[in-house]
DNA sequence: TACGTAATAT
DNA sequence: AATATTACGT
């Protein structure tokens, strides 16, 4: 995504001109702050009555309206409601409640015909987004002057910002965003809000955790092994397993690993020694037929980022039990599953296929949603949309900001990308 | 700096 | 429950 034009000065919709609504002003501010330091236009508003009334007066002065759900005055849903009924803007909802969220779903899915496309990304673990519009042939009419594409990541965004303002600089034009935001996107979330300028940052996504499959387990037990006693420290292991094709993990997901393996065995041997079973150790070794083939979605280059449902059975672990994973499927629409137990679920080597997008398994979209999960939810019918690559691209694309403010700023923040 | 360990966070 | 992260001593 490197649009630069003949004056090599990068385009990107710098002024793409963003209108938020919310009716707490720590979450405003919050907002404001990130989208400003993507250098979006950014108006803010911290109520829906104000908003329309804005809205109405032009047309044209925004592009995108990104709103909380719940708010006093005229909720997320009603305002949605009116915008896309007088002027089909595309509009961002923002919900932390995850029962909220499906309702929503359903409420906007049923009452109205518009595009409901529910975008979870990894990055934020605790908020929905929803990308309403009208339809999705009025977002590709979504072409202002200025606006050439609005589907960049963020990190396509500050690079192409940082093109703009390198070639800005050239050319002797001041640029508009201070240099300092570009660097150090290294910086946690640890953000304290407090109103410091040097506060705001742009955070990065956060990298998916590491799911220890059976496969991923064998190949750990094996690096250990052929490094002899003494020579298992993490570090050497993850090169023997790099040499194995797992190129993803880092020495801190080993080393995790290794406590908690060592830890195992350790416990293992003082109940062996107690039962003069002096082979119990031995289950850890693999079977030698089995291969070093590791689920895809492991893969970097397989590019899927998932994580695993977080419900899977109670009886297996994976350091005390060498069952071959039955896999069967993660996207389980049968409800009457969830409340099973299902130990013999193994969920890990079965996510569809995403694109690069770390995507939240089906779970999660049911975790805490309490009866509603009961009500038929659109996200059930929506997975494959939600796993189709293809629809993460087209649209406004999505990155939420968990922010740590703990439960005061429960609706986080995102940045549009 | 890498490591091990325990504690704690997510 | 599993994994990540941190703190701290070696």
């Amino acid at each position: 995504m490197s649009a630069v034009d003949d004056n090599g000065v990068a385009e990107f919709p710098a002024d793409l001109k963003i209108l938020i609504v919310d009716d707490d002003k720590t979450c405003l501010l919050v907002l404001e702050r990130m989208l400003r330091k993507l250098s979006y236009k950014v108006t803010k508003c911290q109520h829906a009555r104000d908003a329309l009334a804005l809205l109405r007066g032009d047309k044209n002065r925004f592009d995108v309206v990104i709103s909380d759900l719940h708010m006093p005055d005229i909720d997320g849903l009603k305002l949605i409601e009116i915008i896309a009924s007088e002027m089909d803007l595309p509009v961002v909802m923002m919900s932390s409640d995850e029962r909220q969220r499906v309702i929503m779903n359903g409420v906007i899915q049923g009452a109205c015909d518009y595009l409901v496309k529910p975008v979870r990304i990894e990055a934020v673990s605790l908020i929905w987004q929803h990308v309403v519009r009208k339809n999705r042939r009025s977002f590709e009419d979504f072409q202002r002057p200025g606006i050439r594409n609005i589907n960049i990541n963020v990190t396509d965004r500050l690079s192409l910002l940082q093109l703009s303002n390198n070639a800005a600089v050239a050319n002797g034009i001041v640029p508009t965003t201070d240099k300092r935001s570009l660097q150090s996107s290294k910086r946690r979330s640890e953000d304290t809000f407090n109103d410091g300028e040097s506060s705001d940052e742009v955070t990065t996504a956060k990298k998916p955790r590491v799911v220890w499959t059976q496969e991923l387990h064998e190949a750990f037990v094996d690096a250990v092994n052929q490094l002899g006693h003494g020579n298992d420290v993490p570090k050497k292991i993850l090169e023997r397993m790099q040499a194995m094709n797992v190129t993803y993990l880092t020495r801190a997901n080993v080393a995790s690993h290794l406590q908690k393996y060592r830890m195992h065995l350790q416990k293992e041997s003082a109940r062996s020694a107690g039962n003069r079973d002096v082979n119990a150790c031995q289950r850890f070794q693999r079977t030698p037929t089995s291969s070093y083939q590791l689920p895809q979605q492991n893969l970097v280059n397989g590019h899927v980022l998932s994580t695993v449902p977080n419900h899977v059975g109670t009886g297996s672990n994976i350091f005390d039990s060498n069952i071959v994973s039955e896999s069967s499927h993660c996207l389980q629409t049968d409800a009457s599953l969830y409340g099973l137990s299902q130990s013999n679920l193994l969920y890990q080597n079965d996510f569809p296929p995403s694109d690069g997008v770390a995507i939240s398994n089906e779970e999660n979209l049911h975790s805490n949603a309490g009866s509603v999960t009961e009500l038929s939810n659109p996200f059930s019918v929506t997975d494959e949309m939600i796993y189709e690559p293809s629809f993460l691209q087209e649209e406004v694309a999505l990155v939420g900001l968990q922010s740590n403010m703990g439960g005061y700023l429960s609706c986080s923040s995102i940045a549009l990308v």
